[in-house]
DNA sequence: CACCCCCGCGCG
DNA sequence: AAAGCGCGCGGGGGTG
């Protein structure tokens, strides 16, 4: 499909890419055709950015089953084969928040550059992509990639655009218990603005202002703490009566930053009807961190605080069904490098408590910085005591981690388990490793470089562990989107509201919740088969129907 | 005023 | 005061 000037043609292709015919259709007659087609034989559509399309489909309350988002895939390709011959791409980039309403801008933009490109444009795109898929050495692994990234922007142009439901009310509630009533705008609320006072008065500094890094440390440091940062951390450590409201105070003033009053007016939108809860829509960027987890724009979807998910309600009739993926990555580190002993440690509900019965650590929280540890690279403190013990028990997971590390090292790229390809380390990097290997180079010049080799390390160790669990992820949830909308027509349809990383959110009638439950579990154990074959490795899921985020335990 | 960087902190 | 990965955001504070 080619949107192009108001106007969308649509190439009908054979299983070889060859075109069995064509139509042409207004934009306006869009949803219907795609709605058509979907009833009849439900193809796969192939367009250039799910952005451009999904929301008008969506807004006529159009949803399609597959689709090849050409943007997000080329860049995947792209990433994998840098060297073979990638013409700039046809089409501009177009995000899910800059959706093609009309506006008064609509006539003076250049309509051809502004769209998707023409039929043979798309067309030429998809062959060449299938061509380098076709020579990839698991074309049947990346294949799987592509279509997940594919389903995933379906998936966040649906969330977008159902949203998260949201209660307004108990949101106030939260904010004038923590802060004190709402005040006039620029001024800090009573309790805010009584703190200050405290703080001021304890380090007699009258005009202090607490938001000020600067100021704040010159005043702490005049009155006698010995800290070089104003950071929690620091700040924790020291024995002084301001510490105290000092802490008090950025915990509140953090939360009216982030997510106060003013944050409320900007992204809670009313409800569409009376009897529904107003929407929170995360703008979600799939592809959009460069380990394949999704990023946000905008809202900071990705941040909602423990302190305010009290506020997501589900509507009269519903229900939400919040479930997380219990450690997901060590799991997937078993998973990708088929160690059965991390497998077995893995087999029941919490893996870190089987890290413990196997005598890697003392107790679960040791268990868990020893395997936290292992996954981020730590060399120092509890983690980097406890890896010895790690690497020996678990030699095959282990060593996946530590051989990314090591190519990283070298200045190589690694991949995840679907063959998403990490980013070469940048030409500086480059450059201060060569430096560093000059006959007559300094220590210092050779400290340094070595630094940035073990910090590129670190970061290729992780990339294969978060990448392939991300996939994993992706994977997971496209399974589950594809069995909630075999549950119930759309009004009723039990819909995805939110993602985490590993956490998922679906907003379900309540007559549904179990069944749902069910599938978000099943679908993990589905996603995984489909990356990992038959492996030992469970992937169990903690799930919760509740009517509050803030009641579900985890 | 717009723009940028740093700091600090929220999430996994 | 972060050891140990990946992010986004808001406020301060500087620059042009």
């Amino acid at each position: 499909m080619a949107v192009q000037g108001g106007r969308v043609e649509v190439l009908d292709l054979t299983d070889d890419r060859r075109v069995r015919s064509r139509s042409q259709v207004a934009l306006a007659g869009l949803a219907r055709l795609v709605a058509q087609r979907e009833a009849a034989d439900a193809p796969r559509w192939v367009w250039t950015d799910t952005n451009q399309v999904a929301p008008p489909l969506l807004a006529a309350g159009v949803r399609v089953g597959r689709c090849v988002d050409l943007r997000l895939c080329r860049a995947i390709l792209q990433h994998a084969f840098p060297d073979r011959t990638w013409p700039e791409p046809h089409w501009p980039t177009v995000a899910i928040g800059q959706q093609p309403e009309p506006t008064l801008l609509d006539g003076l933009v250049d309509e051809d550059a502004a769209v998707g490109g023409s039929g043979e444009q798309v067309l030429a795109e998809l062959v060449r992509q299938q061509e380098v898929l076709a020579s990839a050495p698991s074309p049947g692994r990346l294949r799987l990639l592509l279509a997940a990234e594919s389903a995933g922007a379906l998936i966040a142009a649906e969330i977008y655009h159902d949203g998260l439901p949201w209660d307004r009310r108990v949101h106030d509630q939260i904010l004038t218990a923590e802060l004190g009533q709402r005040p006039a705008p620029g001024a800090r609320p009573q309790r805010l603005a009584a703190l200050v006072e405290v703080i001021r008065g304890l380090l007699q500094a009258p005009a202090l202002n607490p938001d000020s890094p600067v100021e704040l440390l010159r005043a702490l440091r005049r009155a006698g703490l010995d800290v070089t940062t104003t950071s929690r951390w620091a700040l924790r450590e020291v024995d002084h009566p301001v510490v105290e409201p000092l802490l008090e105070y950025k915990r509140m003033a953090r939360l009216l930053a982030a997510n106060g009053w003013a944050w409320m007016d900007a992204w809670i939108v009313p409800a569409a009807e009376p009897g529904r809860k107003d929407r929170f829509h995360p703008e979600y960027v799939p592809g959009g961190v460069i380990t394949g987890r999704w990023a946000t724009s905008g809202g900071g979807a990705l941040q909602l605080p423990k302190q305010i998910r009290a506020a997501v309600q589900a509507d009269p009739g519903w229900r939400l069904v919040v479930a997380d993926a219990a450690q997901i990555e060590p799991r997937a580190l078993a998973a990708m490098s088929g160690d059965r002993g991390l497998a077995a440690a893995g087999r029941g509900s919490d893996l870190y408590q089987g890290l413990v019965a196997a005598g890697v650590a003392g107790t679960r929280k040791e268990a868990k910085v020893a395997m936290l540890g292992a996954l981020y690279g730590a060399t120092t403190g509890a983690a980097g005591l406890l890896m010895p013990r790690l690497l020996r028990t678990y030699p095959r997971a282990t060593a996946v981690v530590e051989r990314a590390a090591r190519t990283g090292e070298g200045g190589g790229v690694v991949h995840t388990w679907l063959g998403r390809t990490s980013t070469p380390p940048p030409d500086s990097w480059r450059e201060s490793q060569a430096a560093a290997s000059q006959p007559g180079a300094s220590a210092a010049v050779q400290a340094r470089a070595r630094q940035s080799a073990r910090n590129w390390g670190r970061f290729t160790r992780n990339f294969v562990v978060q990448g392939t669990a991300a996939e994993l992820a992706l994977c997971w949830l496209a399974e589950l989107r594809r069995r909630l909308a075999l549950l119930a027509d759309l009004q009723q349809r039990p819909h995805l509201v939110y993602f985490l990383h590993d956490e998922v959110i679906v907003h379900s009638p309540e007559e549904l919740a179990e069944q749902v439950a069910g599938d978000v579990s099943a679908s993990l154990t589905e996603a995984a088969r489909l990356l990992f074959g038959a492996t030992e490795v469970e992937f169990p899921v903690h799930t919760a129907i509740v009517s509050s985020y803030a009641d579900a335990e985890h």
